[in-house]
DNA sequence: CTTACTTCCGTACATGAGTACGGAGTCAAC
DNA sequence: GTTGACTCCGTACTCATGTACGGAAGTAAG
């Protein structure tokens, strides 16, 4: 069992990361992860920086970053490139933020709706659409 | 120039929601658009309700509504209902509530990264990057 | 050594959300 | 009443993000 890290094969990658195998191949070929040599044979064995990569990926997805964007992010990791990073963030937590906004009033609408639900009987129709396109 | 509400064609309609026309087709076939009448010949006329739709699926689509649930959103619009309106609607609450708690936890990791970065002027490696790498 | 599990590789399929295309038919302006 | 733009319709293609498949070859346990 090859735990100990440097030598770990792609389906003990794709354990520790918590992804599909094929989703390890499919971001070497979109040149997100290195492919790594094979030192005792055909099979490639990778590092616990593997890992990591593989984890970042994700987490830069859980932000919103397509994988477009993660490359971006992964070729301004030599450091020098700090001011490029921070733009790149910056204009996601924009977005974030205008997406948060957005959210909190059809939260507000949803949760007002469900309130008023039944409770007069008379309405006909759902405010909920026209609420939405109010602003 | 049909520019009369109640008298647009598919191409008016297109421009007035900023949309491809190819998109109001394709929405028609999804059954997120009524396909309305036509009036004076084989050339259906829309009026300004379709023009507020299209606009409510771009609204609900920023905000990560797939398009099917935004077509459960618009189930809701017409009230009669009352019942099934009432689950989706809390259904979608219980998701909406959700959301924000996912844009709340990226808001403030984005902001974070962006306030660590380059504050360390010494740092080689951007704390942007790593921060990200970390969890 | 045999057996069972992995890797490897290329290719195909899946899904969501459109976009593009080609050949009609239709409308309105000149 | 012809011309040029627009519409209609079906089908096919695109793009992102993976997943699945099939067969050959490698590897580890017993
Ligand atoms: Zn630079
Ligand atoms: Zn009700
Ligand atoms: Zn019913
Ligand atoms: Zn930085």
């Amino acid at each position: 069992m090859p735990n100990k890290p440097e030598n770990l094969t792609i389906g003990t990658v794709a354990g520790m990361a918590e992804v599909n195998v094929e989703t390890i191949r499919f971001y070497q070929r979109k040149g997100l992860l290195p492919e790594p040599q094979r030192p005792y044979g055909s099979i490639r064995r990778y590092g616990a920086a593997d890992v990591a990569r593989v984890k970042f990926v994700k987490s830069a997805q859980r932000l919103g970053f397509s994988l477009e964007e993660v490359a971006g992010l992964l070729s301004l990791e030599d450091g020098t490139h700090c001011d490029e990073a921070r733009t790149l963030a910056e204009h996601k937590l924009k977005n974030v933020r205008e997406k948060l906004a957005d959210l909190r009033r059809i939260e507000s609408v949803l949760a007002r709706l469900i309130k008023d639900c039944c409770v007069s009987q008379g309405t006909i129709t759902c405010p909920l659409i026209a609420a939405l396109q109010a602003p």
